[in-house]
DNA sequence: TCCATAAGTCTCTATCTGAGACTTAGTCTA
DNA sequence: TAGACTAAGTCTCAGATAGAGACTTATGGA
């Protein structure tokens, strides 16, 4: 069975549980971390720990407030643990707990994926336009 | 090399290279693609061709208005066919390309990864909120 | 003396999303 | 024969969300 056809019976069975925001675990998750800035900055935080200014600058234009509030999201969700050195000004230190290392896997399947097949998309995104 | 080092290498590489939305394969897909509805668009197509409304069915709190974007721009990326039948009322089916096909595998990577760590998460979340 | 720094918060505006009405024309129902 | 229903959207409006940029605090350097 070839992962289309796995991927195709799994979704069926997340439709038999109603596909419920909360129960089912695929449509929680990507609810949270299914969006640009969490994959973005996990993959940032894989090569190890940074502080908040150093991800600012990893990840060029990420608006404070969204770096703010993903990192606290991926804080409570477990995948990014946050130590705070009580100098003045404070010094903050973002690293991948275990749980967030081990999403790392997954994440470069997807980034595997983006490298090769980018030129792919590109071409039929350009046919798309020529065609309009 | 486990793949957390890779993924962190990686990241080296595309910072390098300004991390530009245009340029940079995964900044640039995990902009397009990277949102839950692509993802769960995508899985829910992957067990074969589906009707416009058999989609809103499938999931069941998209909006029109996103399942008809969501598909429009998953089109133009070449990763699903549009097939319209030029019946009254019109009769539409879509069905993933072989490029979409072989984004099942990667998204089959992360499925696996939130069904297996679901529970963490969930109890990491608990954690979190008795602390606060 | 004035600026820069770190790690944010706050406000204001711009953009995006969702809900729900409306469309077309043929078939089904009352 | 009138009214309802369907498919696959489009359109508008209100509400949610994201981004830009000012502001904070205490200290060290030019």
């Amino acid at each position: 069975m070839d992962a289309c056809t796995t991927l195709g019976a799994k979704f069926e069975d997340w439709q038999a549980l109603g596909l419920d925001e909360e129960r089912c675990p695929v449509r929680n998750l990507l609810d949270q971390i299914g969006d640009r800035w969490s994959m973005l900055l996990l993959a940032a935080l894989a090569g190890g720990p940074k502080r908040f200014s150093a991800l600012a600058r990893a990840v060029p234009d990420i608006s404070k407030r969204m770096l703010t509030q993903t990192l606290r999201m991926l804080e409570v969700s477990g995948l990014v643990h946050r130590d705070v050195q009580p100098t003045v000004p404070p010094s903050v230190t973002y690293s991948l707990t275990p749980l967030g290392r081990s999403f790392a896997g997954p994440l470069l399947g997807l980034v595997d994926w983006a490298e090769t097949h980018f030129a792919a998309v590109v071409e039929a995104r350009a046919q798309a336009k020529k065609a309009a």
